[in-house]
RNA sequence: GGGCGUGUGGCCUAGUGGAUAUGGCGGCAGCCUCCUAAGCUGUAGGUCAGGGGUUCGAAUCCCUUCACGCCCGCCA
């Protein structure tokens, strides 16, 4: 309601700009405590005009007119500043929108394809604290796409066939497999111990890229052992994914683009360029011109692809199949992707948005799979849910177990979740276990207990037979501040979901999600439902419905379950 | 050395041209005979890293210095 509010407010001042005689394009116009909407625009065009912005102001104020306004209730002038209010109808829309609507309130209009690739960290390792970042942005940035009407397809392109791969490869036939640990924690092990080893004996390197060789023309038995020690990884990595509520729609594996020809033909596409040379027998791409000092290496000088040149073949064959692309990529990846994206627009091919977000490291430093410092996402949800056990222990000693451990799993998982994508993505983060295991701040588990607060409030009306008849429900009885300021917080979540989907910043849901809980925590202290009169209980309990409503969308979005008792 | 990003009360963080800078943690002081206190209220705490500039107006834009992170051809 509040994208239908902005739109009349945009085209009120459009009319009173033009019929005073003021031209300006894009009337600014901002959000601020003293209004509903503001807008500053007599401050721009006080140079032009050889007028103050005070009388501009004044100039224009006469000329508003809201006589075609449903949503602006009043308009009042401060200074140079032209403040907007919404109007009662503007609460009233609201809660009936929200009610008819339901859970499909706030979605766009269907759209075409997006592929999101996000996560696709190399099987040789189960998912850290550092890879999670990327699953749980990318994952919700597809949630908040789709709800913006696009249709999505998630992507995770599997490593099958790097040196990283050929290492663990190599690794099987040397050391044993430790089968009393998930698949990809041990594989993570064997990995480590073969780049001991390498390091130590640097002539056996010799071994791996044989085998790298090998797979590159097709050797079915190398092929198959690389194809069994990536499956072991990324079953353990679909596990953890799955803990995380993230659901991938498809796996695309990097060696399909070698079989297939495809990065042959990419080759040949970037060599008819121009811009290929050959560099100690190495094929590498000049992109100086192009603001880009160091060239990409194409080929290596044996003759077998790098992970840039099957990447290229990979986004070709991904651009053919849909509208837009977005990659979500660690901070490692800056300077490759800028590469990709040049390459790709040198063969005419449609380029990648690409989400940065910066690295996750420890209190000692950075995370590595190949030294075997890292802090795997797996150990980090046992821990996180033991710790929500405890807690759910403590607050409701006398439910059931079952109870306890449902609530655990659900309260733990969104803990995790929310703490990751509520920062912005380019502030590098250095996880600390304190913190990542503290429930007292305002997480996840806030907005969880406003929507299992408003599930109470409606399963006790339910139980004493009070009205749920809201067709004469009248929401214009809900005037408490509180009330009013839920409901506009409630406007505002189709806005969210339009910011953070147009600039790919999923962080901005998160917070969203904290000020309405806020918000309903607000309205649940100053404004009793069950014990008010008749017309405003119906009516309270209308808008504790639909907070529900706007919670749950919310948090669904977000990834995270709304439990209806916690 | 070069490129990209970040720097906001003791700690974490929102805000990238508009009016008095957002929240949390921690501190202090309060609120459960009342719909779940994983909640609510009040309070203390700030040269928005430093300096210079542009602008009617700068945390936000430009220049510069410093600090931290990431990257800088045959790894991914």
């Amino acid at each position: 309601m509040f994208i239908q509010f902005e739109d009349e407010v945009k085209s009120v001042l459009e009319k009173a700009f033009e019929t005073s005689g003021f031209r300006l394009l894009n009337i600014p116009l901002e959000e601020s405590e003293h209004a509903d909407l503001a807008t500053s625009a007599a401050f721009r065009l006080a140079a032009t005009y050889g007028k103050s912005p005070v009388s501009i102001t004044r100039d224009v104020q006469n000329k508003i007119h809201l006589d075609d306004s449903n949503l602006i209730g009043r308009v009042e002038v401060a200074g140079p500043y032209i403040n907007f209010f919404v109007s009662e109808k503007y609460f009233s829309r609201t809660v009936e929108k929200i009610k008819a609507e339901g859970m499909d309130f706030g979605r766009m209009p269907a759209r075409k394809k997006v592929i999101v690739e996000h996560t696709s960290a190399n099987p040789n390792g189960p998912l850290h604290v550092g890879h999670i970042r990327n699953s749980i942005i990318g994952d919700t940035l597809a949630r908040i796409l789709a709800r913006s009407g696009w249709n999505v397809e998630t992507q995770y392109y599997v490593n099958d066939m790097g040196r990283q791969i050929a290492v663990v490869a190599w690794a099987l036939e040397h050391f044993e497999l430790d089968d009393s640990v998930k698949s990809d924690h041990a594989i993570a092990d064997l990995y480590r111990r073969a780049n001991q080893l390498l390091e130590d004996d640097k002539e056996r390197w010799s071994e791996v890229n044989e085998l790298l060789q090998r797979v590159e023309k097709g050797d079915e038995t190398v092929i198959k052992r690389f194809y069994s020690v990536v499956g072991l990884v990324m079953d353990g990595i679909r596990e953890t994914l799955k803990r995380l509520n993230i659901d991938h729609d498809r796996f695309v594996n990097e060696s399909s683009f070698v079989t297939s020809g495809d990065v042959f033909n990419i080759v040949e596409g970037v060599k008819e360029t121009g811009r290929v040379e050959v560099d100690d027998g190495a094929l590498v791409v000049d992109l100086k011109d192009l603001g880009i000092e160091k060239s990409l290496v194409l080929q290596r000088r044996d003759g077998t692809s790098l992970y840039t040149t099957r990447d290229l073949a990979y986004h070709k064959w991904k651009a053919e199949q849909c509208e837009w692309m977005i990659n979500v990529l660690g901070a490692d990846h800056k300077l490759i992707s800028t590469q990709l994206r040049l390459v790709l627009d040198l063969i005419s091919v449609k380029q990648p948005d690409v989400v940065i977000f910066e690295f996750v490291s420890l209190p000692e430093g950075s995370m590595s799979t190949r030294r075997g410092v890292f802090i795997s996402a797996d150990e980090l949800l046992d821990e996180i849910k033991k710790h929500a056990l405890e807690e759910v222990g403590r607050r409701r000693p006398d439910e059931s177990a079952k109870f306890k451990e449902e609530v655990a799993e659900m309260v733990g998982t969104a803990a995790v979740r929310y703490d990751v994508i509520k920062v912005s993505a380019d502030k590098s983060t250095v996880f600390d276990w304190r913190s990542a295991l503290d429930f007292e701040k305002q997480g996840a588990p806030f907005i969880q207990y406003a929507h299992a607060r408003a599930c109470s409030i409606l399963r006790k009306a339910e139980a004493e037979k009070q009205e749920h008849d809201f067709e004469l429900a009248d929401p214009a009885l809900l005037t408490n501040k509180s009330e009013r300021e839920l409901i506009k917080k409630m406007a505002y979540l189709p806005k969210i979901l339009q910011k953070a989907g147009n600039d790919l910043k999923p962080h901005i849901l998160a917070v969203y999600a904290r000020e309405l809980a806020e918000s309903f925590n607000q309205f649940y202290r100053d404004s009793p439902v069950l014990h008010a009169e008749e017309d405003l209980r119906r009516a309270r309990l209308m808008l504790v419905d639909c907070a529900r409503t706007t919670l749950a969308i919310t948090m669904e979005t977000l990834g995270i379950v709304a439990p209806e008792e916690m």
